[in-house]
Order: C-alpha cells, then sequence, then structure tokens
DNA sequence: AACTTTAAGTGACATTGTCACTGAAATGGT
DNA sequence: ACCATTTCAGTGACAATGTCACTTAAAGTT
C-alpha cells in the first residue's frame, strides 16, 4: 500500500526538503495491522524502522511463566526505536509490541534509515528524541516497579486509561499485565476501590465513578 | 587537563580520520573524578557528552523516601548517553551516576557531538549502539524487578559483584541499593545463605564459599 | 437448556517490604 | 586506654504483595 505525504505527521520528516520528502513516499512501505495483531517479538524483529502513521501500539515486557507488564505505548506520530536496538544488541530481550487499535505502519528499510539520519539534522534530532522517551519512559517503570504502591499505580492506570471518559472496558487480567502483577492482586485492589465508591465493576467493564478520589490517592 | 589520543579508547573514535581524531583531542576537556564524586544528578545534568576513559560509573534511581536500585554501570571505553536523553526530555527522572572508581571522563560539548554525529558513521554507529545497550540493560531492570525473586537476583548480584576474587567488600545496605530492596530483605536472605553454608559474612564484607551452589540458585 | 469459555471472587499461605527496635563493631577524640 | 559516636547488622511483629488452588458467575455456543 502506499499513503501519499506520509511524511508529514512526523516531526522528523515534515521539514525535510521536498524531493527527499517524495523519495521517502517511495521507499517507505505502508502496512495496515488489525487490532491485537503482533507487530515485533523477540522472535519476529523487523529490519526495518517503523513509523507509526495511525492507531496505538502497546510494548510490553512478558516473564517466562506468563505474567506480562506494559512498558510504553506507542501514538502515532511516533516512532519505534526499540526495534532498531535490539538490532544492535546481541543481548536476549523479551518485549514485544502489539497493536491496540488498528494500526498503519510505515516501514523505512536499514539503508534508507541511515541514509537519512546520516543526511538530515531534523531527522536525526528526531530519532535521538524518540530513543530519549523510550529511555525516560523506562526509568518511570522501573521507579512505579520498585518502588510505588500497587493500589496508587493502579489507580493512576485506570485514570490514564479512560482519558476523558468514564468507563473503561478491560479485565482484571488485562489490568495486572499493565502493572506487571498477578490479575488476583487487582481484583483486591478493585474490590477495595469498589468499597469505597470509587467504581463500579462488572464483568469486562469498569466505571470510574470518583475520578477525584482516585487522582488523591495518587498523591497523597 | 588535555589527554593525548584519547580517541584510541572508543569504537566511535578510534576508526576516525587523523584530522577528526586531533580536532576532537583538542575539543574535549578530560576531567578526573574521585571515587564517590556525583558526575550527573537530577539537579546537575552536563550539556556535554561524557565519555569514560577510565575507571567505571554506577547510574542508579533513587525513591523519595531513600530507597535505591542500581540500572547499569557504564564502563571504560563506553559513553554516557543517558544524560543526552535527559537534555532533550523535558519530563522528571530521579536517575544520577556516581563514579565508583577514580574516574577519567572526557567531556566532549554539544555542538562538538553534534558535528560528529552529522559527519562520521562510525561515530553514529557508536551512539545509537550506546543507547541501545541503555535500552537493553533497562528492559533486564523491569524485568528482574518485576518478576524475579529476592534471593535469586542477590545470588546473582554477589557473583557479579567478586567476579573472578572471592570476597566482596560490601555493606547490606549498598546491596539493598543494588536490587533496589530494603536493607532488612538483604540482611536476611543473607543470613540465609549463611546457614546454607553458601557465604562467610563479617563486618563489611562477603566471602562466596560455594559460588556453584549461587550459581545454581541463578538457574532453578 | 446444557455446555463451554472467560471473568471474577476467595481463603490460605509464601514472599517481600516496613517499622521499631537492639546489639555489635569500627572510629575518633581526649 | 577509655568513652562517645557512628556505622553496620540482627530481629520480631506486622503490612503489602504474590501464589496457589480452588469456587462462582456471566457470556457465548450448540
Amino acid at each position: 500500500m502506499k499513503i501519499d505525504n506520509w511524511t508529514d505527521r512526523f516531526a522528523g520528516t515534515a521539514g525535510l526538503p521536498r524531493p527527499v520528502q517524495d523519495r521517502l513516499t517511495t521507499v517507505g512501505r505502508a502496512i495496515r495491522v488489525k487490532a491485537g495483531e503482533v507487530i515485533f517479538s523477540p522472535t519476529h524483529m523487523p529490519d526495518s524502522l517503523l513509523f507509526l502513521y495511525e492507531g496505538r501500539i502497546r510494548v510490553s515486557q512478558s516473564s517466562e511463566v506468563g505474567r506480562e507488564i506494559v512498558l510504553y505505548r506507542i501514538d502515532a506520530g511516533d516512532s519505534c526505536v526499540l526495534t532498531t536496538a535490539c538490532m544492535l544488541a546481541e543481548e536476549a530481550y523479551n518485549a514485544e509490541g502489539v497493536a491496540e487499535t488498528d494500526v498503519i505502519l510505515i516501514k523505512l528499510p536499514k539503508p534508507d534509515f541511515d541514509k537519512l539520519v546520516a543526511e538530515e539534522e531534523a531527522f536525526r534530532k528526531f530519532v535521538f528524541a524518540a530513543y530519549s522517551r523510550r529511555l525516560i519512559d523506562l526509568l518511570r517503570v522501573v521507579d512505579d516497579g520498585a518502588f510505588g504502591r500497587i493500589d496508587v499505580r493502579l489507580a493512576e492506570r485506570l485514570l490514564i486509561l479512560a482519558g476523558n471518559q468514564k468507563e473503561i472496558q478491560t479485565t482484571h487480567q488485562l489490568l495486572a499485565g499493565e502493572l506487571g502483577t498477578a490479575r488476583e492482586v487487582i481484583s483486591r485492589v478493585l474490590h477495595d476501590f469498589q468499597r469505597r465508591a470509587m467504581i463500579l465493576q462488572s464483568r469486562g467493564r469498569i466505571t470510574l465513578q470518583d475520578k477525584a478520589a482516585l487522582k488523591k490517592l495518587t498523591l497523597g
């Protein structure tokens, strides 16, 4: 598939000279991915730089015994540098990226990526910024995991997942995967939140009834 | 201070053309740091790229309540990209770098860094590789912290810290800081290791008496 | 309606983290 | 040498979190 002018959507490419942009739209292959599909995993790491044109990707890490933790999310307009990092590293890792919504990716082959990094200042900045964001994201994950309380982290995450909505469609299992904990732990904490009238639960759905109270929890 | 030919020590600079290397030795300022001194912290983030010419830097993250976790170590020949990442990011972080031994750093001002990245392929590769290693390191920290058992992690760390030595000079408090846990937890686990004749403790010192047993612990 | 699958609840227990201490070993001054 | 101070380690009680082995409930399937 071909998408015209995708370069307009990315901070690193929008300001490039017209001929360069034209070349990019020629060499970059657009790919549609359905929600839920795996975009990269330890066994299948693309050898291209991925630009996320549309949708959202969830990057998570999983343990041998099936537990999981969400590392960060990639939104439209950003790129996925973890795949490039993993290309360079020999060590084992176990991160995977899953399309959280229907997704349109632009796949830029490595040689073109290298050329662009070499020649275009703006693109270089974009790539470095992407790396930086991921590093900072991971620092946050480490901090939360090592020092944060589970009820606080869950309250935070519920607010984020809800956005400006009041309801979240999810399961306890999925929430456990967000925070890298066990389902039972989530069930316990949510039960407590409900007892305190902060939320209302039904199968596969959580209604945030008192967002202020949840937010308050994340502060103190 | 000036150090001749420091560029020979770094993968990203050793292969550069002679004139480029000469320029680098001119613009790069060498700095000596004594063991224990803070090299960067949230309140004092250098605006240069740091090359570690000699010694070792410990990068750790600390919580508000005084707990700490070691993220990774930077060895001679490597660079410290976290500072460059933090320069680009607006978000709060709380990582700090401490000289673990006496250290010699080469400080390359940002403009020179940018120029080098723009012009030299080898240097670019070096920088990207450095970013990648840190990302992978952090993935490991997340994995260990979220899914690992504390006794296994401690056994692993003891073996690493000992290297090919048999003895480690450290305190329970410092070991707690390595793994992001509390001193009492370390005391408990070490007590257990000693009961099982895997180690021998005295004030400020741990002797690994049965490395094989410790290693075995890290597998099963 | 009966069956299957998936989601959630629960109690018992293990592990890890926190708190408030105690005691022991090194350090430093007089 | 003696004492005071500081640093390091040990400990028991308890809280928070993670694990296990289930049960119960809801939604989808035939």
